[in-house]
DNA sequence: CATAGTGTTCTATAGATATAGAACACTAAA
DNA sequence: TTTAGTGTTCTATATCTATAGAACACTATG
């Protein structure tokens, strides 16, 4: 089932790129698969509650990487499928489920993954 | 030992955001203690390669969030002590051996948590 | 007191981001 | 053919982000 949230206005993040993440992600998790379309544009303008300029730049960019297709006059379509492995999923929300349960917020969170990904060598 | 790097400027990241990130995510891991000095700020604008101005905007957040203090003439220093439980980190270097092992790129990552963190009921 | 090394403030400019509004182009179905 | 529902393009405007450059203020030390 597909879950577009609105965007965070002040996380500092620009809004298209907050879309092509949440976009980029769905498709990750096998909620948008292959062929699938996307809702209109107007629609995505609502359920994001921005312009419909900047839905326009966010998926130019999903374009872009190749993963949907716009047809004029008919919608935006999935083109790839990026299901990740089962085990991946399974290990992030362990991970989440841990750092919530220590009252860890999504921010700190995000910081601390990134930093230990650059800082650390496997 | 403190690891600061240069920031990514194609990232759609404001740097100045990048910044307090970086400076953050240090205390949060025990590379920052309170009390320590940071660099001055002419040193952080050629560590992050960025310009001075920037550096002061991250620098600003961060004493409005309360985690350094100023001291004109002086330098910038650590106030809190955040160090976060060692099992969390061990835990996020898990996570991340494993995305690295399965050929994830960062971005995706975070991507990931953060969509895992706010589709999951806990 | 003079100086070097700090942080601080200010102005000007360029580029990126986001919105509003309007119009246009294509597709499918009545 | 007409119409409703799609995507597409364009102009104008406001705000945020980042840089450059200059000057100023405070602290410690010789």
């Amino acid at each position: 089932m597909v879950m577009l949230r609105k965007i965070d206005k002040h996380s500092g993040v620009p809004a298209y790129l907050q879309i092509v993440n949440q976009i980029k992600a769905e498709i990750l998790l096998g909620n948008l698969k292959a062929g699938q379309q996307l809702p209109t544009v107007r629609e995505l303008e609502t359920i994001f509650d921005v312009n419909i300029n900047t839905i326009l730049k966010a998926l130019e960019r999903l374009k872009a990487e190749g993963l949907v297709v716009s047809e004029q006059g008919i919608g935006y379509f999935v083109v790839k499928e990026l299901n990740i492995d089962a085990e991946v999923v399974v290990a992030i929300k362990q991970l989440v489920s841990k750092l919530k349960s220590k009252q860890f917020d999504l921010y700190t969170t995000l910081v601390l993954v990134e930093e230990v990904w650059k800082n650390e060598r496997f």
